[in-house]
DNA sequence: ACATTAAATTCGA
DNA sequence: TCGAATTTAATGT
């Protein structure tokens, strides 16, 4: 069984749940490592577990009606992810993959419901969770055609960085241009070309490995009118 | 695609 | 265990 004090670090949720639902969720989580580049879920392939990321990066994606690939969404360490598939009982949608080793949290989907039932710091949890999912989304149907690249890079950044989704996160990312060309459908060169401009307008700061944000508001809204 | 630089790893003392 | 040498990974153009 995983540890108390992973299961406290990993899940900000956890944090809040009365003692018992605490148990509850430590006993239906298992541990699992997946490699860099491995399909952790196959588009339309059941998999009974909420899963949130301890260490590693992954992202969400779906294929379009034209054949191209979606990045739906990228999680970090600290993000929870599945909640719509779970709560159904669906397969799921899209695909999973590890961009990087990774390591994942599984709750099975018995503790899931189980929590949905007795737990009401759970539940309030999941209703912020996907309340700012709702926002994500509309953020990106939003902006998506009319940004350009830079924007883009821009915006699958400051996703990284929503207080809710990734309630640990510091300004400081640990995530290669290589990553960032992943979660923003660029190629590496362009990311790192809209990085440097983001560099260059004072934005953040690009770093070896890592992104040091200094001004996450305009980082959201770059390349948005108003 | 290639050249450069940072970091991680290996190896010898 | 330290630091130099080598290899691997990330970046810049």
């Amino acid at each position: 069984m995983i540890p108390a004090d992973v299961l406290h670090r990993v899940a900000a949720w956890s944090r809040t749940l009365e003692p018992r639902a605490f148990e509850r969720a430590r006993a239906g989580v298992q541990e699992r490592t997946y490699p860099a580049g491995s399909e952790i879920c196959a588009h339309g392939q059941p998999f009974d577990y909420w899963g949130g990321v301890i260490e590693g990066l992954i992202k969400l994606r779906t294929l379009s009606a034209d054949g191209k690939e979606v990045t739906l969404a990228g999680v970090h360490a600290g993000g929870w992810f599945g909640e719509g598939s779970v709560l159904k009982g669906e397969p799921r949608r899209y695909q999973v993959v590890a961009l990087r080793e990774t390591r994942l949290a599984l709750l099975d989907r018995a503790s899931f419901l189980w929590l949905m039932e007795h737990s009401t710091a759970f539940n309030r949890f999941l209703v912020h969770q996907l309340n700012d999912r709702l926002g994500f989304f509309m953020a990106m149907v939003e902006h998506d055609r009319m940004l350009d690249t830079t924007g883009r890079v821009a915006q699958a950044l400051a996703a990284l960085l929503n207080p809710v989704l990734y309630p640990d996160v510091n300004h400081r990312l640990t995530i290669t241009q290589e990553e960032v060309g992943q979660l923003a459908g660029v190629s590496r060169p362009i990311a790192n070309r809209a990085l440097k401009a983001l560099d260059a307008a004072g934005i953040l700061r690009v770093e070896y490995g890592e992104i040091d944000v200094l001004d996450p508001d305009r980082l959201r809204s770059y390349g948005h009118l108003s």
